[in-house]
DNA sequence: CGGGATATGCTAAGAAAATAGCAGCTCCCT
DNA sequence: AGGGAGCTGCTATTTTCTTAGCATATCCCG
């Protein structure tokens, strides 16, 4: 129940993205990676606010920091996609998997197996 | 090619996901799926403002307004896995599907059964 | 060991977003 | 027909976001 879903300002979806995305990140990395790029100083404010919410925190690294999210990539992903299927495809998973299929790149073969593999899984379990 | 995904700001965020979970939506009916609900006269501005930015268009039904998404849904909703599976599955297409079968509710058999179909269709694309 | 490059902390101001208020039009019901 | 309910258009105000600037600390290399 508690999934308080902070709504996020622009750049700070920017940069929690961001951060997503690599994992961790120094205020220059993350510089580097924002679309309409602003200021060093700009990052750094929102990185300091973001940290302040509770949305990231940082280690030391030597002279300087490396932010982390404090939601794990596991849970952000899954709230994600929730968000995606609920919105986008009327709460069916299903038809998600089906846009991924068709959707994103070509899945290669392996890819494939792992897939069957998955859904013959879900079918043993779901018995 | 780009893809401009334009920004959008929190509230316009969450009035298009309002629109795209509806398809369509007169003001009072997205005012009454907003988190936080805000005062009539400000979801109106917001989507006046989304009308003119050219992210939804209306059409008058009776004495008002009803709104409706520019970019169809089939578009967007690619765009937005997109996203998702760029920020949190590095790119890979296949472990966003897995989150997806082991995250989002049960799927029932029948539903397994269309994904196994599915799969064969793209091993025959495929190869 | 000295200086440039790179960091951080803090703060102030400019830009954008979000909200509310008011006037006028339209529909509908009694 | 009269009047309330429900909408729209526009505008003004407040709040939040976003940005940049400056002072200070730390690292690293020649």
């Amino acid at each position: 129940m508690p999934e308080a879903v902070v709504q996020l300002s622009r750049r700070e979806r920017q940069i929690m993205d961001v951060i997503y995305r690599r994992g961790r990140a120094t205020a220059a990395e993350v510089l580097e990676d924002l679309p309409d790029p602003p200021g060093y100083s700009s990052v750094r404010a929102l990185l300091r606010l973001l940290e302040e919410k509770g949305h990231v925190r940082h280690e030391q690294d030597g002279p300087r920091y490396v932010f982390l999210p404090i939601v794990n990539r596991e849970r952000a992903r899954k709230s994600a996609l929730k968000h995606v299927v609920r919105t986008f495809f009327d709460g069916s998973a299903t038809d998600a998997v089906a846009a991924l299929l068709d959707g994103e790149g070509k899945l290669d073969s392996s890819e494939l197996d792992r897939l069957s593999a998955m859904i013959d899984e879900a079918r043993r379990e779901g018995r």
